[in-house]
DNA sequence: TGCGAATATCTTAATGACTAAGATGATTTG
DNA sequence: CAAATCATCTTAGTCATTAAGATATTCGCA
């Protein structure tokens, strides 16, 4: 018996809420990430992949297909498409020429960005209420769950 | 100039890591759903429409197609599979025998949660060590940011 | 009551992203 | 230099999905 047992069904409650609050959350970004690549024409596929190259600027096929969890061939056949549709280069890598350098084109990095606007728009508003601490408790939960995610994965059979 | 100016970089440096890690959370549990999806021989789609029956029991086959952005035809088909493998049970509500009433198959729901079950216990005890307070806030947070999608979804061409 | 509109699901044909397996070409290693 | 390894590409086939329209049922209204 710990003091504090009073405390115990609001902390459970809580604590119910806390992973319905997540379920949801997830399911909804899910769902706003397929509305986003159907607005942009793009299939979810494409979106990662071109969100990753946003975020590494470029990157080889095989990072790619790894990042994205296709096989290589999947690969090849979504690099012509952002090719052809314009949002990336690609090039054999000079040093090594068996590797293929993706690199997304600045000038399309804006038209991407755009759907995300509004709602990194609203999510500042949301967190200007915040303290610091509030906000550094957001982000300690966050990475936690990160860890959490990846740990599952490595425990999961991947294939 | 406000007081607390002085925490204001601070302050920006914790937003900016809260919008990262919100993004990798989402991409991360975007993948996490592939994963449990492909483990039981599922598709995502398969997946989404089993979790929402359970939650919600049984539903028709249109709010199915709702809940998961489907079209009926591509319902129609996945409730052959889903019945096939005998995740669910279809028959037409006898009250509107138009309608198609699908329901999650009881004792198959252990399988579907098992999958998650490592998963929810690494969160408890993720969580055991916040206060009721934390875990409060945190629910507010996701709460609000569950409204943000659904505003932002709102807005965003559907089709 | 009965008839046209609306509703819910199903069918069909076609599309396209994806996988598996193996080919091709480049690099490393002994 | 030959064999092994590596990175990407090709090919053939699969399967979930869509669009369009068919079918069956219910609702609304004259």
């Amino acid at each position: 018996m710990i003091a504090g047992m009073s405390h115990e069904p609001a902390r459970a409650s809580a604590i119910a809420d806390l992973m319905r609050a997540g379920r949801e959350m997830s399911r909804l970004s899910m769902v706003f990430r397929y509305a986003i690549a159907e607005r942009l024409g793009l299939t979810v596929s494409d979106l990662e992949c071109l969100d990753y190259l946003a975020d590494v600027g470029s990157a080889t096929a095989g990072q790619v297909a790894e990042r994205t969890n296709l096989t290589t061939g999947a690969v090849t056949s979504m690099l012509r498409r952002l090719q052809q549709a314009g949002y990336v280069t690609a090039e054999r890598d000079p040093a090594d020429r068996r590797r293929v350098i993706v690199t997304l084109r600045p000038e399309r990095v804006a038209e991407l960005k755009r759907p995300y606007e509004r709602f990194a728009e609203r999510a500042e508003r949301l967190v200007e209420g915040y303290s610091v601490e509030e906000l550094m408790l957001l982000v300690r939960h966050y990475d936690r769950m990160q860890a959490m995610y990846l740990a599952e994965l490595d425990g999961l059979p991947s294939r």
